[in-house]
DNA sequence: TATGCGATATTCT
DNA sequence: GAATATCGCATAG
């Protein structure tokens, strides 16, 4: 299965200059991984904002050794690592010195279905890319990718859609214990590789 | 289908 | 030393 022809890289200028609008839009883009096993991608289907002064944002509280990808300037890959057993990956979204990003929580598989399929052990198609972590793992993205400016030629980078984008909804966030009524997560209606809760991914 | 719980390691306090 | 932007398995309904 080849990367269809209509998906190319995603001009830098397209992009919002804010993070929940950065969030909303990125829902329907590709996410490439050109992997030394072969090409993965996925249509991004779920996301959740962590704009400036977001109590649940990492860059809440100033710039750490962790968190700095988020002040590089928009478009950059923040990875890290959590509870001991997941990558998160999002995309810096605001201009340089601002800490900011966008979670992406699920796609929704492209190319490379059987490559994922090795990497992610037991798990069904749809449940290959449906979670954060597991988006990660089925990509093979890790730390060493923190820092990669997605805009820049390179093995992982933003896609133009492979197909059209359906509705989209917001809801609040999950998983997070601070401004947890923030209607901050973004994902398309009815897309079954959607994660979380059903009640959170209805209208 | 829904809910609950333990595993696990990195970061920050 | 505590908390964590989660996952997968177990159990119950």
């Amino acid at each position: 299965m080849d990367l269809p022809l209509t998906v190319k890289p995603l001009p830098r200028e397209h992009l919002p200059s804010a993070t929940l609008a950065m969030a909303r839009f990125l829902i329907g883009k590709t996410l490439v991984h050109e992997s030394p096993e072969g090409m993965l991608s996925g249509r991004i289907v779920e996301t959740e904002g962590y704009p400036p002064g977001d109590a649940a944002s990492h860059a809440f509280r100033g710039k750490t050794n962790r968190n700095q990808t988020l002040f590089l300037g928009p478009g950059h890959c923040y990875v890290y690592f959590t509870y001991g057993s997941s990558f998160m990956v999002n995309v810096s979204s605001e201009e340089a010195g601002i800490g900011a990003g966008v979670l992406l929580r699920a796609l929704e598989p492209l190319e490379g279905i059987e490559i994922m399929q090795r990497n992610r052990k037991n798990a069904s198609v749809r449940d290959l890319t449906r979670g954060p972590g597991r988006l990660a793992q089925a990509l093979q993205i890790d730390k060493r990718y923190d820092g990669v400016d997605l805009f820049a030629k390179g093995t992982l980078w933003l896609g133009t859609p492979a197909r059209r984008t359906g509705r989209i909804a917001t809801s609040i966030r999950i998983g997070i214990t601070r401004e947890v009524d923030r209607k901050r997560r973004f994902f398309e209606v009815g897309n079954p590789n959607v994660s979380g809760p059903r009640a959170l991914s209805l209208s």
